[in-house]
DNA sequence: AGCGCTCCTGGGAGCGCTCCCGAAACTACT
DNA sequence: AGTAGTTTCGGGAGCGCTCCCAGGAGCGCT
């Protein structure tokens, strides 16, 4: 263990433009130009500025920037309370990781807003959005009716959703979640299976509506009528899933396409558990393409969806959208693909 | 879908103090002291004041706030670069949330910082650490010889660690890793093995170093000898882990403690890959306490730690250590419980 | 009536920065 | 040499807030 030097320096005078335009032998004024690359300075003048700078460790401060130009390079991601056990599904970390390494390369800041009830959720505004604090927002996963979204339409700092909004005109990033449903259920359809049913996310999202569309669509298509009692509906969690797809096995179908990888696992344990064979008795296909092969048995075929990109995109496009650069109510749609592995009933 | 009203004022006054007291009949400082809950103010102008904010929604400047307070309210989670795949692990997640709720409770704003790179990671500290942005700092998961860690020591914004630092004297909040460790060992050790292996984390992680100690200690204290081929190393991943028991198994151990249940998961699937039975041929203990039972089979026994009692009490002790009633280097060292399941070879 | 006291309120100063305007210095012309 | 134009720089003003100090109002007391 190395012994630290603590320096609690009780009485640093914090350095200021005006400081270091005194050391430099220049003004106030000056000293900002070059920090802010400004054209108008000599490069005599900027050299020795620039000298100072680097020697003394100045570094502007960013309260009182953002007093003058009321931007404060800081941006919020908000994921609402809604999510249960957020960090169960592995959507939600590969999301946080593609927005966390788009924010970095643009050099921003990102704040971070998780919530454990509707009442913290609403807490959000006045609290951070109303005074300015943020200069834009991504909101993740939101309802029908999100009362949060309601609040920020309302006010004046720019944000995006990820994922359909419940209003159009609010810009976001998505992805193919209807066709991509219907590509994976035609697959299922392909290996000769009709008895189809479905796990389907929360219907008060629109990703829950989207994909098991997608699956009505799909089936549809290929005249084959779905009984209701075999689309079911769970909350994108395991252990619910689990339960949907139990109830699903009193008549059980012969193929479940399930709207995410994480209720494709509650379905593969509710099917063994009660004495079937995937693919064999009930072929399964799933959407997100989050887990790899080797962690379910057998490895899922899938709907993989790029959420490391959603998450660049999301962060691209809120830049765009403060710098005025994109439409107000820009969409972009990301393509989805199917990874064919082996619960659907192919070979490989 | 509902149609929006997106209302793209232009210009918007910003209301201001000084507004509001006009609007109220009182001045700027009235209206200030009415906003900071400052007794001498009169219960009549208290409630004109109150009542002219509540009508026109004003909120305070955070940044001017900001710059004559020289306080953000802005706290920050940084997670190194080191960490590959953080949300593989539930481990973060879990922490996140513990944080992120303790956050809310308290009104103060979390930044999340998660890097790619070491460059990104040592950008933090010119671009938000030295020019005050954040009140302090939660460093998780640090390496020995951090260099962030170094870069901070000079800096006057407090921060703590999540795991025990390489320096002493910082402050920082842990688990009982070492003895936790043991406690699994032992257990192991009480079902009448001796043939004991550990997979271990990254021997450049405290918590890498503590747990491999506390099995080491165990198999001490019971005077049984550890090959060092029976140690071996990997990353809290569980592929690496499944690469890593895949070694141990060139000489088949009776029992393997593993430093995470991510880990044991891996080193579940090279046991059952080379044909050999759990807890039958070789019992497996593990640590984390974050898998369901049902995630694994068999059941994996595991030292739980409380990941979300860890990162609330990182919040406390760091609040505590900004508003001068923590002592400057506090630790705080949690508890852990071993969970009793089936992979060590007992029967429920 | 005069004094001192408390209670409440208003306004000046200043946090560190950016923006703007004007002056100084220098150049290039007539 | 004088003028206009350009480049480079300094200082005032102001962003919205908090802190501090001064002063008026109201009170009870001598």
């Amino acid at each position: 263990m190395r012994s630290a030097r603590i320096n609690r320096v009780t009485t640093v005078k914090r350095l200021t433009l005006e400081e270091i335009g005194r050391l430099a032998g220049v003004s106030r004024s000056t000293v900002s130009r070059v920090v802010n690359d400004h054209p108008e300075v000599s490069p005599e003048v900027k050299r020795r500025v620039l000298a100072t700078i680097e020697e003394t460790g100045y570094r502007p401060n960013r309260a009182a920037r953002s007093l003058v130009s009321s931007r404060t390079g800081l941006f919020g991601l908000v994921i609402p309370s809604r999510v249960r056990n957020v960090f169960q599904d592995p959507y939600f970390g590969r999301l946080i990781q593609g927005i966390t390494s788009a924010a970095n390369r643009a050099e921003l800041t990102l704040s971070l807003f998780l919530f454990e009830d509707r009442r913290e959720e609403l807490d959000l505004y006045p609290r951070v959005i109303a005074n300015g604090m943020l200069d834009g927002v991504i909101v993740t996963a939101t309802t029908t009716a999100d009362p949060l979204v309601d609040l920020m339409l309302q006010d004046r700092t720019p944000f995006i959703t990820v994922g359909r909004p419940d209003y159009d005109a609010i810009s976001h990033v998505d992805v193919s979640n209807r066709e991509g449903a219907a590509d994976g259920t035609r697959h299922l359809i392909e290996h000769g299976r009709s008895k189809l049913a479905t796990i389907t996310g929360p219907s008060n999202t629109t990703t829950g509506i989207d994909r098991r569309n997608g699956f009505l669509d799909a089936a549809a298509d290929a005249g084959i009528e779905i009984d209701s009692r075999r689309v079911v509906e769970a909350d994108f969690t395991e252990s619910v899933a689990f339960e949907a797809a139990t109830r699903l096995l009193d008549h059980p179908p012969d193929a479940i396409f399930c709207a995410s990888d994480t209720m494709a696992r509650g379905a593969l344990r509710a099917i063994k558990g009660a004495g079937l064979r995937v693919p064999d008795d009930i072929a399964v296909v799933s959407f997100d393409g989050l887990v790899e092969a080797y962690e379910t048995s057998p490895p899922l075929t899938t709907v993989a969806q790029p959420v490391r990109r959603t998450g660049e995109e999301a962060v691209r496009l809120l830049v765009d959208l403060t710098e005025g650069r994109a439409e107000p109510s820009s969409r972009i749609i990301l393509p989805t693909e199917l990874i064919v592995r082996r619960s659907c009933g192919c070979d490989d």
